[in-house]
DNA sequence: CGTTCTACTTGAACAAAGTGCAAGTCGATC
DNA sequence: GATCGACTTGCACTTTGTTCAAGTAGAACG
């Protein structure tokens, strides 16, 4: 006997505790149905698959972003900010970027479009136009970099907080990769030196030093090759 | 009775074919086997398992990458030609990106470290120590942005040469798409006239233009607040 | 108070897919 | 011709998404 009643509400809230808790892996549809108190097949009458959910979930997340005024900023300001929006989103919930990798790489192309959908593509700069596959690009980039950028943080953060496991293994793929990196002439210059080294930041100016390194860099490739 | 002995060199290819086909979603033990003549869990002799499959599938393509000189070229020229190759890589095998969302997205931590893949790394401005989190974004961002730039270029192919079904299910996504876009009125004007809009390019140019319109909007950005 | 209807839940069961295993085959070697 | 090891096969088990007929519980109605 169930304590609540099941709602839709109530099982994307649940499947968004499992999934940040667990990852993709960790939700199925049996372990939510336990989790909620009730039959796995009962979550069937208010959520067509466990696609539909996962979708659902994330249409919760994704409108928790908050958009930018785009009738006071421009759209370069807008992507910016957006990017900050989405870097959070994906620190909190990983999970995303393994499930919708297509609609990240991809762009929207493949995503539904709904109102708030579409002024997310806009503020992050997409035009849901054919002709326009240069913003498509750019879109792609404001979330591939955001997701980047908050996995690095994340990464960071549990280098500093988990204290166990995580951090163990996490250590050790990065030793054997050291010591690999030894044979390489440019890595180990950098490894016995990082101090020295050109791209020597703290861990968490990680995203706009990327940023900058990664804008110097092209913008000086884009310069010297014209069209 | 098989034509050909099984082999993992045989297996891998098939995977890759299948792959290139149908998806991620197209590759299944069984169909595998069938395509290759065989029962399913002959495959089983010659690969751990479907994970390792994929694995060793993306390992052959990666494998496949140019790498630039480093005694020549700097990193960031590196960086510039890593991206034109996996580019390419991408365009060519878009089911790398839905298999390895999680490397893509979360940079090498995960993956395994090989000569090679550290090779590609470094030429990629990567560097496999923990403290080199900034890298580790550039890293992101060349395989971002070059995943997101292979599928706009196989967008406009597939538009340009299919003609068909998937011409049409884009087109009709497209056509709903602009119907809610023209509520907005800044995508509205940029619909309306595309060509006087700031961010027009041909289909082809996408990829430099898109490059090249986010450095500059960005390079502001980090310009007007340092630090 | 009983009936009915609707909203919701349940357990059994099916299908697809990854995979382990015992038994078989086949070709080379002794 | 016997043996051995490399390789293959079919069966079967497990997990997981999903369907479905049958149930229940509470509100509405008479």
């Amino acid at each position: 006997m169930p304590r609540d009643t099941l709602t839709r509400e109530r099982i994307i809230q649940t499947a968004i505790e499992l999934l940040d808790a667990d990852g993709l892996e960790g939700l199925n549809m049996r372990s939510l149905g336990k989790r909620l108190d009730s039959a796995a097949t009962a979550v069937y009458w208010h959520v067509k698959s466990k696609d539909n959910l996962l979708v659902l979930a994330a249409d919760q997340l994704w409108h928790e972003i908050a958009l930018p005024d785009l009738g006071t900023v421009d759209w370069r300001t807008a992507a910016t900010s957006m990017a900050t929006e989405l870097y959070a989103m994906f620190d909190r919930h990983p999970w995303l970027v393994q499930a919708f990798s297509a609609h990240l790489f991809y762009g929207p192309g493949k995503a539904r479009h709904d109102d708030h959908n579409l002024a997310v593509y806009e503020a992050a700069g997409f035009v849901g136009a054919e002709a326009d596959l240069a913003t498509a690009a750019v879109f792609t980039f404001v979330l591939g970099n955001a997701a980047g950028a908050a996995a690095t943080a994340s990464l960071t953060r549990r280098l500093n907080q988990d204290g166990g496991n995580a951090e163990e293994r996490f250590r050790d793929t990065m030793a054997k990769a050291r010591d690999i990196a030894m044979d390489f002439p440019r890595l180990r210059a950098r490894l016995e030196n990082p101090a020295a080294a050109d791209y020597a930041a703290g861990p968490d100016s990680g995203f706009e030093y990327g940023l900058r390194t990664i804008l110097d860099g092209l913008q000086d490739q884009l310069a010297d090759k014209p069209r």
